[in-house]
DNA sequence: TGTAAACAGTTAACATTGTAAATTATTAAT
DNA sequence: ATTAATAATTTACAATGTTAACTGTTTACA
């Protein structure tokens, strides 16, 4: 199946669908259905995180997170705020009804996070975490503002 | 910037973005704008893969494929013929515009591969490799007929 | 102080991808 | 011979990312 020129992006990104699907099926059983991650850092930040922040913790473009924000509002989970220190910002915060919810998310995230790791032997997973992260922040660093203007291209590998 | 419990599909996501990003600078200079990895196989294998098999190879469902392989068929990269052998089948072919760049993705492909495995110690990166190539072998086995129902559903992690 | 630039958030338009469901043509099963 | 299965296609819809334009607010600085 693996070939020698498999593109390392489809490893990734067949890993993320993999991922997104062990998570939905550890919280089919919570009124959540979506967005576990953002709810979650706001949860995490209730009241004190600008849509700015979340969009920078989070890795998604500002247009894109309205709309995750507009449903997460819909469905209850969240509140905008104005924030008077800056009329520009909203802040947001978790509403009663999600307060619950919050641990269980980021129960579900360990868990299905360490559904992943157990796949590879216990003695190297910190190795395998740190590698990750080395990947993230050195291509951090020297792709995002030469390639930015790529990414409106069709992006199948 | 990586918290606790940063989820492991954000991780996987944006390395995914970030391959897409650096394979377009890569393949910036020649005539092929997108689909590079479908292209690829079908010139690995020209006039000897269908359809299905193509889409099991960079797993891709079938649907989105008709798609790809509508628009390399527009742009002169390919072409479709039936099977003599078994009529239900499309056999892919590339055209002869396409052959002088096979071997130029191959090696963008390969060394796009090679710009993340050097952010790596030397020494770790066939480590890395295997952990990533048994992720996708554990999770293929375990999740897919699971999890498949759940794809439908909105996918940010 | 007044004005221009920068910033936070929103909206609209468009392209790409994935899924489901239905359809056509062909082959396999019995 | 008829039914079931397979390969590919088409249509419709949902989700996401991008660009561009826009409103409201704050900051910089002449």
């Amino acid at each position: 199946m693996i070939q020698t020129e498999w593109p390392l992006g489809r490893t990734f990104g067949f890993l993320t669908k993999q991922y997104i699907g062990q998570l939905a099926l550890r919280m089919a059983g919570t009124p959540i259905e979506r967005y576990y991650f953002p709810l979650y850092i706001i949860g995490k930040n209730s009241g004190k995180i600008s849509q700015q922040e979340l969009a920078n913790q989070v890795l998604t473009d500002k247009v894109s997170l309205v709309r995750i924000l507009d449903i997460l509002t819909e469905d209850g989970w969240i509140e905008r705020t104005k924030n008077p220190a800056d009329r520009r910002q909203h802040l947001l915060s978790i509403t009663e009804k999600a307060q619950p919810w919050i641990q269980e998310i980021e129960d579900g995230l360990r868990e299905t996070n360490d559904y992943f790791f157990e796949f590879i032997p216990e003695e190297k997973r910190i190795d395998f975490r740190e590698m990750l992260s080395l990947m993230i922040c050195k291509t951090q660093n020297l792709a995002i503002e030469d390639i930015e203007i790529f990414y409106n291209r069709p992006n199948k590998i």
